[in-house]
DNA sequence: GGGGCGTCTGTGACTAAGTCACATTGCCGG
DNA sequence: CCGGCAATGTGACTTAGTCACAGACGCCCC
């Protein structure tokens, strides 16, 4: 393929032509449609995987059917996921699922370790997405264990509005979202909507007062 | 300093000579007495660690004061926080306190890069350090999220029990441990105890009925 | 040996969060 | 217009976390 997908990326964008070339020779382009699982608990990972456009999500299920979400991939970054896979041979508890439709690049492992060896840039990319998603996810830890639901739901509601001020999401969504239960996020909704912050209807929730959510949500 | 530390590591053992020299002279061994704070929010670190002996635990710290242990770094295993700091120069909010007297080996940002660039072996190690602690903290997130408490209790206290068959340490630790609170362990702790599993004494606890504790801690 | 003191532990009363088992309610296609 | 499915509502209950204390144990120092 060409290798114009490599000025997304501001690391890889500087690569000298034969890193380039090196790349855009071994990388296959792949398009997944929303909704696409892209690695699922016990898959090993065959090749190394850069996204272009949309976002792909990663949540852990547990046993008893409860999910959370860890973080989401999008544009310009690399999946950590089945780079950790493709690095370790180790099989992840973790599941990816394209939200939007994905234009993404596959690097196939032999590429991926040479450009690895070879390119700085590129080794900065990778090990830049490893942080972030570190990062990631002990701030979800610190959220998980010490924050309080109601700052939570606030802070994905403000996050997740549309321009409309308002977000298409059923509560089982949101409580994904949160890793906690669908009844739950029901009843602080309840709550909220109570206090005329929010306005309910199936599927959808109407922010009336997004300043006291961002409060909420900065809360201490 | 002289490169038989190398040989802790299997991925560095193999290293060719000119490797092993790069590694050896810009190493520096440094010392650290149990009870050190490894790193803290906000600080930047400036070189690679290595653990040679002892163990630093990584923990996050709560507003209201309260606590939770990430995950544990070994001899023999690289300290990502640093790596993470290093190449990222971002912040982490974590911290690491030296648990044992610690021995371990710091490696200059430079040397690090280039060692980075030179071995394949050396990034193998890094990398392969990077998703341990990826998978770590995917687990504590699977823990917090959705295990009951008194099933992640009891897998500390088997985890943690010496040899003698009791855990010498407060409930503030085991919380700490778990990311909860004092008393709630405390309940607990006297829940197992008035069941006959436990031995309670200041300071220590006694596994009395360590099958019973491990069915627990393995219950779905 | 007897206080004094700091840490550790126990407790009750309360709030927050999660679970379980259903009852409703929109809504969409036929 | 109606059947059915997904989404939501609800009550009763359990589990976890919070707050404000009240002991209690170990230890050091006279």
């Amino acid at each position: 393929m060409t290798d114009a997908w490599i000025d997304r990326f501001p690391s890889l964008a500087a690569l000298p032509a034969e890193d380039r070339r090196l790349l855009a020779e071994r990388a296959v382009a792949v398009s997944l449609p929303a909704g696409t699982t892209v690695f699922a608990p016990g898959l090993a990972a065959e090749s190394f995987l850069l996204l272009l456009e949309g976002t792909v999500r990663v949540q852990q299920v547990s046993a008893g059917g409860r999910e959370i979400v860890l973080y989401r991939v999008t544009g310009g970054e690399t999946c950590i996921m089945t780079t950790a896979c493709l690095l370790s041979d180790e099989a992840y508890s973790a599941e990816g699922v394209a939200e939007t439709d994905v234009d993404a690049v596959a690097i196939p492992r032999a590429a991926f370790e040479e450009a690895l060896a070879r390119s700085p840039g590129f080794r900065r990319l990778v090990f830049s997405d490893y942080s972030n998603r570190i990062s990631d996810l002990m701030h979800v830890v610190e959220e998980v264990a010490f924050e309080r639901i109601d700052k939570r739901l606030a802070q994905r509601l403000v996050a997740r509005a549309g321009t409309d001020g308002a977000v298409n999401a059923t509560h089982q969504d949101l409580a994904a979202e949160l890793g906690t239960a669908r009844e739950v996020v029901g009843r602080q909704l309840k709550e909220l909507e109570r206090r005329g912050w929010l306005g309910l209807a199936r599927g959808r929730i109407e922010l009336k007062q997004p300043e006291s959510l961002r409060a909420l949500a900065e809360a201490d």
